[in-house]
DNA sequence: TCTTTGAGTTGAACGTGTTCAAAAATGATG
DNA sequence: CATCATTTTTGAACACGTTCAACTCAAAGA
């Protein structure tokens, strides 16, 4: 952990960090060593945990800072677009653009489901980033005119981010030339999910969105999912 | 990679897998260490290895004997029910309830969504198990008299399948005293699940379901996934 | 100017999973 | 039984992520 920012100590860090963006992306995550991140960065091992807790933290600041860079564009998209459609499509397009140079990367992050992990989407740790993200996902709803159950509808957002989530996952992993498998099921579900929100309110859904509605309310009530 | 099934070998084996096993309960499977286990089974560290691949291998060779040891409790199962959702409660049911004294150990099964990891559930190693587990879900499909559209029929024994993934990912990390998080999950999603599959012959429906059946034949075309 | 402080830096050392050359045990063949 | 080939077993050695006691050195205080 950095301790104050004072300039000096800032640039070392940002040096490591930067050395390490670059084994990555050269190496893999997991081939990448922190012994040749070092040497990348012209500093000893210990230096490096001096800046970060683990190799993992390296990655997690990526995270950070994919975060901070992406705000401006996404602050965008939502300013110029009206429907959810478009909406879901600049911010999960915006997503996929930014992260396509670093895929090893974001695998890495998405490699751990397990919610006590620090490098899951799901853990404590990374509650900040999420939570930040998951502001997009508000606005992107709220500012859009739906039409939606009462009691499924506060809980749209945290759905649509994980719509995301999982999107991205079948994404980093998707060997497809170009990605079109992910392109594909993204057009295809969006407009599902969209065609389902139009008929959500049809009397002969309701015995299916009850219970839905019961469910995500005893499921978000006061977890960290 | 063990030769052949000679007694004496199997049995050192059979004795190496014992004691992983028991250290994996003990200390989870991060925590185990492969000289504690060597050590636990009266061997040197070298001959886990001769046995098994690597530590991973251990998780899999569990994975394999509940497969084997679950299967006639499931065949039972698929006889003595005939609806569908007595069937998935009778499936999911007995592998949750099988699982339950070893999910330090399940959850290092599912650590690992990327295809390429050996230990993944989509992985090509564990594509034998996958496929026979399948057969089950296949089973409790066809045995079952179901009307539901004939481009989504023949992939619903994979969406099951990946349901059932979903819950017990879900459950693995399901911290809640005895797990009843997850036992309400099932419950509502696998009723809500059935009212789909009743509702999704309706007229209104149709738009839904048609890009669904596309996206499915797309997805399943020729993949692993 | 000299002393003290503490952030910044070093690299040897630890415990880990894994490898592998060599030794031992086993079994087949003469 | 003796000889050889094969299977099984050993444990030192390797590279890794990580730790930490010791060191540097610029700045603040005397």
């Amino acid at each position: 952990m950095a301790r104050r920012a004072i300039p000096k100590s800032e640039e070392t860090r940002g040096r490591i960090l930067a050395a390490a963006l670059k084994v990555f992306r050269e190496r893999g995550f997991d081939a990448a060593t922190m012994r040749e991140i070092a040497a990348e960065a012209g500093v000893a091992v210990g230096a490096a945990y001096y800046y970060f807790d683990a190799k993992d933290a390296l990655v997690m600041a990526f995270y950070e800072q994919a975060q901070e860079e992406m705000a401006p564009a996404l602050e965008e998209i939502l300013a110029a677009s009206k429907t959810l459609e478009q909406r879901m499509r600049g911010i999960i397009g915006q997503k996929l653009a930014y992260f396509a140079p670093n895929r090893a990367l974001v695998s890495a992050l998405t490699a751990h489901i397990d919610p006590a992990h620090p490098l899951s989407p799901f853990s404590r740790a990374t509650a900040p980033i999420r939570d930040r993200d998951l502001g997009f996902f508000e606005r992107a709803v709220v500012e859009s005119k739906l039409r939606l159950p009462a009691a499924i509808l506060p809980y749209l957002p945290r759905l649509l981010w994980l719509y995301q989530m999982g999107l991205v996952l079948f994404w980093v992993y998707d060997r497809s030339p170009k990605q079109e498998r992910t392109e594909m099921l993204f057009d295809k579900t969006l407009k599902m999910m969209l065609i389902a929100i139009r008929l959500a309110e049809l009397p002969p859904l309701r015995p299916l969105f009850k219970p839905a509605g019961e469910l995500l309310k005893a499921i978000y009530g006061g977890a960290t999912c």
